[in-house]
DNA sequence: AATCTATCCAACCGCCCGACA
DNA sequence: TTGTCGGGCGGTTGGATAGAT
């Protein structure tokens, strides 16, 4: 969990939307997630604390953007994750740790809890029954040589170190890195870039810098090693965009 | 058939962050 | 500078279901 902050201790501020008084709560009903849908599509997103007022509904806000993110919006994919998709998920969680919404942006049609669940559910007892930290994504036992798992295969990307379990990620973009520190992804072993101070001026422009190097690097992450992955989740439309750049 | 156990995943919770007044 | 609001995030919970005994 994240460490606490000065900030948590000053206590928990209740926002009307949090209030539980009178509100709904559990799974939704079927003229429930109507009447989201219908408000939705009729207003459009946002809003999301007077939302429930407005469409008639006896929820919480967050409830109902969550409703809405996860299981409303046209373009949520149901059903199975491929494996083509599992690979993927894979790859950004050895690079990302547990930022499942920008795992969740490389993988169109899947949501963060999505991700997250499959990870918690599947993938990360699948990588322990092969003798790797889900976490690290290094061997548990250090001495142990993994056996480049199939779910792991190496690409042509093996050039960098980054496809090599054994070796620590490769630098990312410094925010990226600072993104991290809530994790514990990068548990202490990137002292390097927590050091690093930058000069405010310069920082904007490197920052945009980074992002198109972060996302390109993303890009060439996902393209390394079939064109076949690109097409089966159809990632060539639109593909360049990224989460940095997209306005949420 | 009944009970127990494990698994899955939708939903909730608490917190953080940026924008704005 | 400070407080509030809206939105979003990751971690956790608990009900439903499947499988085992």
């Amino acid at each position: 969990m994240r460490n606490p902050t000065k900030k948590d201790n000053v206590g928990t501020k209740t926002t009307p939307c949090c209030s539980k008084v009178g509100l709904k709560r559990g799974p939704w009903t079927p003229e429930e997630d109507e009447l989201l849908s219908n408000y939705i599509n009729k207003e459009g997103e946002g809003r999301w604390r007077t939302l429930p007022k407005r469409a008639g509904l006896l929820r919480c806000g967050k409830s109902c953007r969550l409703r809405w993110m996860n299981y409303l919006r046209p373009s949520v994919k149901r059903g199975q994750i491929a494996p083509d998709e599992e690979d993927l998920i894979l790859r950004l969680h050895r690079l990302l740790g547990n930022r499942w919404s920008l795992i969740a942006g490389r993988i169109p049609g899947r949501t963060d809890n999505e991700i997250k669940n499959y990870w918690n559910t599947h993938l990360s007892k699948k990588l322990i029954s092969q003798g790797i930290d889900p976490r690290t994504h290094k061997p548990l036992n250090p001495q142990q040589l993994s056996p480049s798992p199939p779910t792991l295969k190496p690409s042509p990307s093996s050039s960098s170190s980054m496809a090599k379990p054994n070796n620590p990620p490769s630098p990312l973009p410094v925010h990226v890195v600072n993104a991290n520190k809530q994790n514990d992804y990068y548990d202490g072993s990137n002292e390097d870039h927590q050091g690093m101070i930058m000069n405010n001026d310069h920082y904007q422009q490197q920052q945009d810098h980074e992002d198109d190097v972060f996302s390109s690097f993303l890009n060439s992450l996902i393209n390394e090693d079939d064109d076949a992955l690109v097409s089966n989740l159809g990632l060539s439309q639109g593909w360049e965009s990224t989460p940095f750049d997209q306005p949420k």
